[in-house]
RNA sequence: CGGGGCGUAGCGCAGUCUGGUAGCGCGCUUGGUUCGGGACCAAGAAGUCGGAGGUUCAAAUCCUCUCGCCCCGACCA
């Protein structure tokens, strides 16, 4: 591509809007422009990453034995009346009228029309399994679309669905998109963990996020430093303690506490550590009121306790229901004498001497006997994992914390969605069974904001060669007849074998080529200029690298055509290791 | 949904408190000089000041309503 031809409106100046790397450098560098709140458009560099990224992904689940097929965006509600999901997923679906007055949303994820598309042609064991995928537009109206492609409403996603007779087979579709999933972001060039998740809304029994590393990540996720157990934290189990962390004795004591509401002012007036309070959350789990109780310095983890309690919603009670429920404002609950459901984290089994609210507005009561005082509903892990918690696996390593940018997501799914749907097929034994069902999503436009995260400096991105939007630039650093020759020689010359050229041809000072250039992160870059010509060299450089090196103009396009070769299949070869 | 911020030329911003001829930098156009890390000089083009209503002799500026965007949190694959 000649560059004098190009659409590729780069930005000198950070856009007032992005605050995050990758935002700001593919709106700076001209490969994507805002349509409305978390909506982009996708210029022609932007388009290129996404049908890069999209084509691996094609290659893996083709390889894997996936089939791609194209669903709508607009999917009649019937379907996810059906499956139940209409009622059950909020604002977050956008729903809408056609002139008919029927009703329709735009898929936010399709296992609805997919169950529909297979229960309609599949009525044989024969005939199964399949795993059928497709790479498309989804609208979810997030409440807060942020940082550019990281979060937006509308997004490219691949989802895939496999459809098995049994488990034993369903299981084999999980692992073997595991895989494939692997070698995907590898190929793409992305430092990442598959962690253990939480099923969420999808819902399922099993379930693994692909977690790329960075600082900017909205998931924190903890790692075990000696084994390979990692989970979201939401997911993260931790090793029962064996012997109790809280101890001390004596009977119950009230003292008076009058203005001291949180943990923080209660450790600092009582002169006492936080460990040594016990934390009373009053939540509403589907309409009624329980409590959770994790020790002083820890922090809950709804999801556990959503898990522990069997509940579908959860949330923390607002201050009148606090009130309603147990008597006395959120800051003095206390989980002696309570009347509704205690769920305690097991941290806190055996505790004694501890601290807690009383139950009374100003005071707190100490040494408390979780089992002396206490009526507890169920012992369960409900605080969230820490850095430095024990490994539950190994039981020898510790967690180390992280942050990720969740770029895929595999779940086992069972029989959620074909149970419901009548999504069924005569086994061999002649009955009647539902699909057991998998589901495998990967956020392409995500990819190529987490690629930039990873891999970027202060000029601009440093595109890995496997996603690049062009994998060579060519710069003329002058206007003169020789250098351009040579320019045109060479861009004819790579380009006839194959590889992507971009070729700065406008008539610029060599600084604004060179600044474009970084902004945009093409790998490979070679500077034509007269200097270095007359003595028969072409300047090559790396992106990612400080220093360029030269090269003879005689044999440039081989050995430039080499290095790309030699680059795109270290990519690939990651991919087998 | 709660809290905060911002809408003025294509982009980044000043001007709003204290009403009185709409400005600066970049970019763009033309001419000239330049040419290895975002050149310089000169001359230009370009703005319903997010929108509606109101107050006033007069509104970017004051008042009311409204739309949009960003950030933090809550929430969420």
């Amino acid at each position: 591509m000649r560059y004098s031809r190009a659409f590729i409106p780069t930005l000198k100046e950070k856009p007032a809007d992005a605050e995050v790397v990758s935002h700001v450098f593919m709106v700076r560098g001209g490969f994507i422009r805002q349509l409305a709140a978390g909506i982009y458009n996708f210029l022609p560099l932007g388009w290129r990453v996404v049908r890069k990224i999209e084509e691996i992904v094609r290659e893996e689940m083709d390889r894997a034995g996936a089939q791609e097929v194209l669903m709508p965006g607009a999917v009649p509600a019937e379907l996810w009346i059906e499956s139940g999901r209409w009622k059950v997923y909020g604002p977050e679906l956008l729903r809408f009228k056609d002139r008919k007055g029927a009703e329709f949303c735009i898929g936010p994820t399709h296992e609805e029309v997919i169950v529909e598309m297979v229960r309609r042609d599949t009525a044989s064991y024969r005939e199964l399994p399949k795993n059928l995928y497709q790479i498309q537009s989804k609208f979810r109206d997030e409440k807060r679309p942020r940082a550019g492609l990281m979060r937006g409403r509308e997004f490219i996603m691949k989802d895939a669905y496999s459809f098995d007779r049994d488990e034993s087979g369903a299981l084999r579709a999980y692992d073997s998109m595991y895989e494939a999933y692997g070698r995907i972001f590898r190929r793409c060039g992305l430092d990442f963990r598959a962690v253990e998740a939480d099923t969420g809304a999808i819902g399922g029994s099993r379930s693994h996020e692909f977690q790329v590393l960075a600082e900017s990540g909205e998931d924190a996720i903890v790692s075990c430093d000696n084994c390979d157990y990692a989970a979201n934290v939401e997911q993260a189990e931790y090793a029962r303690p064996t012997e109790p962390s809280v101890t001390g004795g004596g009977a119950l004591e009230t003292v008076d506490t009058p203005a001291q509401k949180t943990i923080e002012q209660v450790t600092a007036f009582l002169k006492v550590p936080a460990k040594q309070l016990i934390k009373t959350l009053v939540y509403v789990a589907d309409g009624q009121p329980v409590a959770a109780l994790v020790r002083g310095d820890r922090a809950l983890n709804e999801v556990a306790l959503k898990k522990a309690i069997g509940a579908q919603q959860i949330y923390l009670a607002r201050d009148a229901e606090v009130k309603e429920a147990t008597g006395v404002d959120p800051g003095f609950v206390g989980p002696v004498g309570l009347k509704i459901p205690v769920y305690a984290d097991w941290e806190l089994e055996g505790a004694t001497g501890a601290i807690a609210g009383a139950g009374e507005a100003g005071k707190h009561v100490k040494n408390v006997d979780l089992a002396r005082d206490v009526v507890v509903t169920k012992l369960a892990g409900l605080r969230l994992a820490e850095a430095g918690d024990l490994c539950p696996r190994c039981k020898k390593g510790h967690f180390r914390p992280f942050k990720g940018i969740e770029v895929g997501h595999v779940f086992f799914l069972g029989t959620k969605y074909s149970a419901p749907m009548h999504c069924e097929f005569l086994d061999e034994d002649g009955s009647k069974k539902p699909m057991v069902m998998g589901c495998y999503g990967i956020g392409i436009t995500r990819i190529a904001a987490a690629a930039i995260e990873q891999n970027h400096d202060t000029n601009g991105i440093v595109w890995p060669m496997s996603i690049a939007p062009y994998e060579v630039e060519i710069i003329a650093l002058q206007n003169d007849a020789e250098v351009r020759k040579a320019a045109e020689s060479l861009y004819a010359e790579l380009t006839a074998r194959g590889i992507e050229v971009l070729y700065d041809d406008r008539d610029e000072r060599p600084g604004a080529k060179f600044k474009d250039a970084d902004l945009i992160g093409v790998p490979l870059r070679v500077a034509i200029g007269a200097r270095s010509l007359k003595e028969g060299k072409l300047e090559l450089k790396w992106r990612k690298d400080k220093d360029p090196t030269l090269i003879h103009a005689a044999g440039a396009p081989e050995e430039v055509a080499g290095l790309v070769a030699a680059e795109k299949q270290r990519l690939r070869a990651k991919a087998d290791a």
